[in-house]
DNA sequence: CGGGTTAGTTTAGGCACTAAACAATCTCGA
DNA sequence: TCGAGATTGTTTAGTGCCTAAACTAACCCG
């Protein structure tokens, strides 16, 4: 069991310094007596706790918003040079890093195709590193972590613990590994569950589905991700379409991955990559190909809905491309199988980040810890 | 977005009450000085916070423990005349009502066959309302307020959203007119979900899975019941586990449920009652429709597991009594689709608590409710 | 029966919040 | 042009809750 710690009045700091930096960063900018209104402290206290963040360098002061009778207040803003968050990939044929500033802007980003299924690992995360410090010198800004993104299960400690197509990774500490190279505290998660983080703004309950070889999701609730109990949640590729399909890499039969991973959709549409799929979706095998593989996608989230309860599905990898395709015949085993669409339909969207959404989680993810608890500031 | 409020110190008194009375639940009795111990807050804090719990008449002091060399200790212990918490349930073809007390004893259970098919649900709930009421009468205890488990899907307002076997019930707000009735606060429940939380104790983040006519649902995660956006979540019934297969109630196809079950399992394997499948589960068309029925939990709990990473699934419900027969085909798919299978196996428990799970936790959730937020008490 | 030991309480001090008064700075209209 | 009105941000006094450390209480043991 977590061992639940005591409050005291650094807890309370904490949370309300939190609750400050929340409502400048969803309004953007905002006086002082504008948090004290969203947040229903007093102005004194916005006061103080607003000095307390300008001095640690979390936010700006503005110039005077005049033309309002009374004093004008004056606007606080996330600071633009205040700490932001490294974030790095390791993916199967690529490398990415980048840098995110504490108002969410990307300040440098870098993708370096990788081959990492032949190479070691500690080499391939020295050339990661060097990616990464490369961002961290483009990007001009402190950073106070980072978060490493990687194509498997990883547990708490940062250590992969099943890595289908990058065997040698098994037990790893990829996260301590890379630290150490970076000078930082380095948190890893599972690239699937980064995107999803990556795609919380104003949707902040959904299940993100990201296509690729392997069919990788994550699930978001009141804006921050389900992780479960070790870390592994979200393993929306290998819930079950069809006990009787084709055998699964992970050893089952019929799992998801089989009928829309991007392996499996090629193959079905013999087609050599995923431009070419989209270019000939109006043949008829192809458009054959995707409806199925949009059903099988519907009968899985249908599942995850049922589950979890959740209004919205996000679209991504390379499901993001596809979804013109992939859309109608989701969205109709949706409504044929969730339970609760008499109250509300599911709604599906589709994610604009592009591929490289899990290295902007992963920077996203030191941002947020950072707005989470600003008392713990410090950075380099 | 759920509106977040400032934190003071009433708060940290709040979150320290509750810690207290944690630290007492978890070991039964403690003196303040254990309490401080385990807790990490100082004697005198503790001596505080605990006067102010035997001033609200939650905890009891009892005689010191002499033997050991030193001052002896005064332990405290959850009152046992405290105020508790009345459980209904609504179900299909019964009513029930139990009294838990502060410390999750059971003062009072009474059970009625009722139709509630055919009954007008106004008159439904006030025979259930008498038969909370007889309860409350013999517990002997004054209580917080009352849960109530309802067989369908129940908003936060405890509004009945969908009730395939009721569908009287649709839209009728049955939190507040059973409030009415009894003159407490009520809060309304999913009764698959409330049985889960009954589960709770030692395990602390599971899936629980009853089986009843319905399959039904809870996720626990760290004590706390997962309960998704609009609190429908954890409907495992309609995960599917072969879209070729039948049809099912909800208008899906090949939804667990109809293959695991009762009525399925009853008309598979061609007995009247959950008793004579149990007796005849010897034979051989019985033993077969039971183990498909394990298998088909095992595809839908292997996609319960993925998504949710649990380490540990509860049978209840009927599925208690027929665990002998079910746990081995449910495991070996566990072993063969769980994802983190080589890290750790996915443990199968077997409920104790029997049919009226739900009710306790309908009970039990109002009890937490309190030890979570000790300076809110009243009660009558 | 006094020394050692542990439990619970008292006291002084610090920190974070609120409420209310105050100071600062603008707009607007006579 | 200048005072009234409005609104912001700060100051001050007060309260609640926690910690640290000293103190008192109550027991075992030799």
């Amino acid at each position: 069991m977590t061992r639940t710690l005591p409050a005291g009045q650094r807890t309370v700091r904490r949370h309300n310094l939190a609750l400050v930096l929340g409502a400048v960063a969803s309004t953007g900018r905002a006086t002082r007596a504008q948090i004290a209104q969203a947040t229903g402290l007093t102005r004194a206290t916005v006061s103080a706790l607003a000095d307390q963040l300008l001095v640690a360098g979390l936010l700006d002061e503005l110039d005077p918003d005049r033309g309002t009778p009374g004093r004008p207040g004056s606007p606080l803003q996330l600071s633009p040079g205040g700490p932001g968050g490294l974030g790095v990939e390791v993916n199967v044929d690529y490398l990415a890093a980048c840098v995110v500033g504490l108002d969410g802007t990307v300040r440098a980003q870098h993708v370096a195709a990788f081959d990492a299924r032949t190479a070691e690992p500690g080499l391939t995360l020295r050339r990661a590193a060097r990616l990464a410090d490369q961002a961290r010198a483009e990007a001009g800004i402190p950073v106070s972590g980072a978060g490493l993104a990687l194509p498997g299960l990883v547990d708490r400690a940062g250590v992969l613990r099943r890595v289908p197509n990058l065997p040698q990774w098994g037990g790893f500490a990829a996260a301590e590994t890379l630290g150490v190279l970076l000078g930082l505290g380095v948190s890893a998660g599972n690239e699937a569950n980064l995107a999803a983080t990556a795609e919380t703004g104003e949707l902040r309950d959904f299940v993100h589905v990201s296509g690729e070889v392997g069919v990788g999701g994550g699930v978001v609730r009141d804006g921050r991700l389900y992780e479960g109990v070790r870390g592994f949640a979200g393993e929306l590729g290998h819930v079950v379409v069809d006990p009787a399909g084709p055998a699964c890499t992970c050893g089952g039969t019929g799992c998801l991955e089989q009928f829309a991973g991007l392996d499996a959709l090629l193959r079905d549409a013999r087609c050599a990559d995923l431009d070419e799929l989209a270019d000939r979706a109006g043949e008829a095998h192809v458009a054959a190909t995707l409806a199925a593989a949009g059903k099988a996608l519907g009968v899985a989230l249908a599942a995850a809905v049922n589950l979890l309860d959740v209004r919205d599905i996000v679209l991504g990898g390379a499901y993001a491309r596809l979804a013109p395709w992939l859309v109608e015949p989701l969205q109709a085993e949706l409504r044929r199988r969730v339970l609760s669409r008499d109250v509300e339909a599911t709604r599906v969207h589709v994610s604009e980040l592009g591929p490289y959404a899990a290295v902007r989680g992963a920077a996203g993810s030191v941002v947020a810890r950072l707005l989470a608890a600003p008392d713990a500031v410090s950075w380099s």
